[in-house]
DNA sequence: CGTCTCAATGCAATCGTTGTCAGCAATTGT
DNA sequence: ACAATTGCTGACAACGATTGCATTGAGACG
């Protein structure tokens, strides 16, 4: 039998065949129930002989909603962002949804544009890693369900979906506590977005579980998420003079982690003998690295799924309350971080602090 | 002034203001050309005051075409083909297109299925990395636009935009045979894939140039594009007697890559010292690695966005004959690859063999 | 001055699907 | 046997934009 041309078959096509009106075709296909089991089935046969697929866009036309969700993260590129996107479209793909991905490079007008994007296109709901700017844009969708993924915006009563910062933070100190580490240095995100707050509090409060104390130049704030503020991070801290310089470091997040990196590899400091790191987000080739990293891995991939069948739990009933939902993170242990050298190693040039 | 709710204005709310007819306001933004001067700027003033959004919906259902076009690779997590989508995106959204994307994961049943959704979407166009099963299924589309990426189909005049491979390969096996490499082997991803057949020509071409015999056993071929299959494939190197055993080895993709490399940090072989090791496919990480990867750069944003041009003009023109845009690639030389050991190292073991 | 042309605009049909309403036949209750 | 109910179905009017055709009015020209 030929495959009908693409497209080309509508309901009306069906409903001649079957000799019914074009509403039982829709009833049979859209509401199974209010149509006698005979028709149905003929219906369902003849539907599939001719290959019909309805046509999303009179139909979304006129339901006023589409089978779109949109996602807007910053950067495809970025493993942990792309994960996400894979867990999100994994669900959707079950759910009969489409995904439509922004990429916005964190600048608000391309975030902007593709939401005035999604709204021609009257999307059904929206999974957002949000900016500081997002917070505002969103204001204008406020009847569209919405979930926030990784970090919070801070709207009211909205649906978010999180890692257990706080926790990952004080475990990667406390790992770094127990190799003998005392001088722990932090490459911290931008504070205003609340992951990078709550990972610093996270390190905070490790730093005072195990009576350490903090030196404020220890705390290294990356300008932006990428590689490049990573670096001229790290950059400081090599600076600080011997006795404050710090065997350990946390990097915030894996852009700041390859620009940490970078900047040890040129000072061509040794990993972990000289100095200790730790990462955030996994991925294939924090694995591969020599030496491996120790990172805090984030269930991405549950988060992006998890996010979206909150979002379909939303566009079912709107009226749902806020949530926050924390995900467990686990740290993974690898070669980038050892035991701190012995005492009189680094005390040694500690004469000039 | 108040921003409308999201998606409520329409055509003739505009019309209405305006005091003109749904069909002045509809050509003042089409067709500007066939309306009054005056007029086409009032309306345009109000368009701007309403922030009205046109309905594609309504639009695509009318003009019987989206302006969404699909794009379909294997893995989003690939940074090669996360790259191609960045720069298939960002041709898109100049042009005011929509970019779907389908994650296949090389399976067939998701790429028809995600070919039936954007079907459903009547979409315009579709670039796609063709598998052996595309080809096939791209025959239900006939009469739709579809640029080929990476690989080529083999389906009759088709647009197909690739990287030099022959080309690339031969600079790879010069550059090895230049540091005195002659046992050189490959890694090679599945033969029946353009992109494979093609890389491995361009090895075989350039050992012949370089004046090198070519043991059959140097030829490992993974049995799919993953990591896995790399780590197997080099692993059968491994085994080779030692006086055969390659002193340089050439992986065909990134993936592959991975694989090897971890097959390489299990055995405890030093690159660059015991093993050369050249990939395909640059990355953030392939810099950042110890040793940093010497590998061919493919230009990937630029593929893909030449492949979203190619895609528009055959949008605008589907009549053009089919074209076939070959990209040069650059080798990227880092501190994976180095001279070979002496003779003396190497063969001392070679009374095995 | 009458007719012809042409630019500018309006009218109305249409794209394919959904949902409301009403009608019809068969079944049930009395 | 008749009314009430129930189960299915069809007719029809949207949804919002586009577009071929008809209409209008102003200016050009003989």
């Amino acid at each position: 039998m030929r495959q009908s041309i693409a497209g080309s078959v509508t309901l009306s096509d069906i409903a001649e065949r079957a000799q019914v009106s074009t509403s039982t075709v829709s009833r049979a296909l859209s509401h199974p129930d209010r149509v006698a089991r005979a028709t149905h089935e003929r219906i369902l046969r003849i539907v599939e002989e001719m290959n019909y697929q309805p046509n999303v866009l009179a139909r979304g036309l006129r339901r006023r909603q589409s089978m779109i969700v949109g996602l807007v993260i910053a950067d495809i590129l970025n493993d942990f962002h792309a994960t996400i996107a894979k867990g999100v479209q994994d669900a959707a793909y079950q759910r009969g949804y489409t995904v439509m991905f922004g990429n916005t490079d964190e600048d608000p007008m391309r975030e902007e544009r593709f939401l005035q994007a999604l709204n021609q296109h009257r999307f059904a709901g929206l999974i957002i890693v949000p900016t500081e700017r997002s917070r505002e844009l969103l204001a204008r969708y406020a009847r569209t369900p919405v979930v926030e993924i990784d970090r919070s915006s801070g709207r009211e009563d909205a649906h978010v979906i999180l890692a257990d910062n706080v926790a990952s933070s004080r475990a990667v100190v406390a790992h770094l506590a127990q190799l003998g580490h005392a001088r722990i240095a932090a490459v911290t995100g931008s504070r205003t977005v609340t992951t990078g707050a709550e990972r610093l509090q996270g390190y905070l409060d490790g730093m005072r579980e195990a009576g350490l104390a903090v030196d404020p130049g220890w705390i290294a704030p990356a300008a932006r998420h990428d590689e490049a503020s990573g670096f001229e991070a790290m950059q400081r801290l090599l600076e600080l003079p011997a006795g404050r310089r710090p065997t350990a470091v946390f990097a915030f997040n894996n852009q700041v982690t390859a620009g940490v990196l970078r900047s040890l590899k040129r000072a061509a400091i040794q990993v972990p003998q000289q100095m200790s790191l730790v990462g955030f987000d996994d991925s294939r080739w924090a694995q591969l690295m020599t030496p491996s990293l120790t990172v805090v891995a984030q269930p991405a991939r549950d988060m992006g799924y998890l996010a979206a069948e909150r979002l379909f739990s939303l566009i079912a009933n709107p009226d749902l309350p806020g949530t926050v939902t924390r995900l467990a993170t686990r740290l993974v242990l690898r070669e980038s971080t050892a035991a701190v050298l012995s005492a009189a190693g680094s005390s040694s040039a500690s004469t000039v602090g």
